[in-house]
Parts: C-alpha cells; sequence; structure tokens
DNA sequence: ACTCGACTTGGACATTATCCAGAGTGGCGG
DNA sequence: CCGCCACTCTGGATAATGTCCAAGTCGAGT
C-alpha cells in the first residue's frame, strides 16, 4: 500500500459517483501532484481484479469506475446529459434467461443499463 | 444512397455478426478500395440515428454495430473470446424497475449484457 | 550500508473516433 | 449543353483514451 494507491482508493471512496479514469487521475494529481497515468491505470485495473471496484460500460467514450461493487446494482443513464444512477431493481434478470438461450455459456453476471432522460434535462 | 452508403449497409446485412467500425471499415474497402474512413463513421452514425443498426457497448475497446435494431434482444459476450451472441431472455427488464428507483427519469430502453464463458473456451 | 525486488514515473506508442478543408459528383435551371 | 449549387466523399490531421516500456526510486531485509 503505497501513497499513490492509498490517493486512488480516497478519490473512489471519497465521493460515491462514476468517474472515468482521467477524472480519476485528475483528482488524483490534486492530492499528489507527481502521480503519474500509469500508476492511476495500474492501481484502477488492480482494485478491479480484487472485486473492490467495478467498471462499467454506459458510453463508449470511456471506462468508468464504480466504487459500489460489493452490492449488486444497476445503472440508470441520462441519454443528454450522461448523468449516471445508481438502481436497485426487483427482479434477477439471471432467471429471465432460460437455459435454451444460453448456448452452452456458463454465465455468471448479468449488467443492466437503463437508458432515458433525467429531470433537468426533460425540463430544458 | 451512394454507392458508399449502400456498401456500408451490404456489409452490414451480409453477416449477422456484431462488428466493430474498424471491421465494417475493412470489409467495406474490400469491396470499394477508395472508401474513407470517415465517410464509414459517418454512414454508421446515420444508420444508428435512422434506427437501422444499433451501438453496443460490449466492450469499452471499441463500439460494435448490430443490424439486428428491429427486434428487441440482449447480448451474451464470452469474457475470454469476446465472443457475441443474440439473446431472447423471458422476461421485461423495464417493469422490473419500480417508480421508486426511476428518481423521475422517462426510460425508454433497457440494455441487458449476459458475461460468461462460450464452450469453447471453457473446453479449452 | 548494500542488494534486491517492487513500485512509480514520464513519455512513447497504439487504438478508436472525430473534425476539417478541399475535391468530386449529380441535379437543375438557364 | 453549360454552369451553379448543394451535398457527399476523401485524406489527413487531431483528439481522446488506454497500454507499454526503460529507467529511476523507495523500502525491506540482511
Amino acid at each position: 500500500m503505497t501513497a499513490q494507491r492509498r490517493v486512488v482508493a480516497e478519490v473512489l471512496d471519497g465521493d460515491h459517483v462514476h468517474l472515468t479514469a482521467d477524472e480519476v487521475h485528475m483528482r488524483a494529481v490534486a492530492k499528489l501532484p507527481e502521480i503519474s497515468r500509469a500508476t492511476v491505470y495500474n492501481t484502477l485495473g488492480e482494485l478491479v481484479s480484487l472485486g473492490e471496484v467495478m467498471e462499467v460500460a454506459t458510453d463508449k467514450r470511456a471506462k468508468r469506475y464504480d466504487p459500489n461493487a460489493h452490492r449488486p446494482h444497476h445503472h440508470l443513464v441520462c441519454a443528454q446529459c450522461g448523468a449516471i444512477r445508481d438502481v436497485h431493481p426487483s427482479g434477477n434478470p439471471l432467471a429471465d434467461l432460460p437455459d435454451s438461450e444460453r448456448f452452452g455459456f456458463s454465465v455468471s453476471a448479468v449488467e443492466v443499463t437503463y437508458r432515458g432522460v433525467c429531470p433537468n434535462c426533460a425540463a430544458a
């Protein structure tokens, strides 16, 4: 546990939002100016391997990192401003996939992304 | 409808797989050598706007384009080799999102990505 | 204090996507 | 048939994101 990794962990823990790798880097630089992008990417990759954070691919421009990896949840994305909210649907989508639709895959996870327009953008 | 756009449409229609923009470009070049990347991107963007093809963000490396945009379906992705299959689950995930979890959004679409390991990779 | 290994750094590089200025093309009125 | 206009395409530059590598740095153990 080095100073650099602690800073990355603090950035993710401080705000429970969904940051891009670049945003994590910028915030890390604010706390530790000499930290490099490579270290941020390395550390994020390790945190993902450890299961401490999740990668989220809601848009294709950049990965986002979700520090709320321990409680299963899905995401609600505004199509206009890109805002992301965590949501907790009632059903279990894994159960909705019958064996006949699994093609022999061993299915281990499911990601659900709801898309819509947030109240702010709807008002504008 | 120019020659270039016809070629892009043919590429997408010829194989019902999930091509990246770059794969579309390579296949388009095979049919029409002087087509440029910009034109492929433009045309793909127009097709998406028209609702003829869907963008799929199963990994973060590159967008993929799904020509099967007219029948709602979801995707089953192999975590190892990246193979993508279309699947048709039984339930309707939109119904699983109660109003209390919508935060005022007008939710219009849902994407579901199942992740697992395909039979080929499981055998290897 | 020395050595070794792990970590970090900074920059180069790769990939994917977008932008832009200029050239090309086709239709249409004259 | 000619020239004009709107639109499209091209090729290259550029941006955004992510990865890799060689060398430097730091700390633990001896």
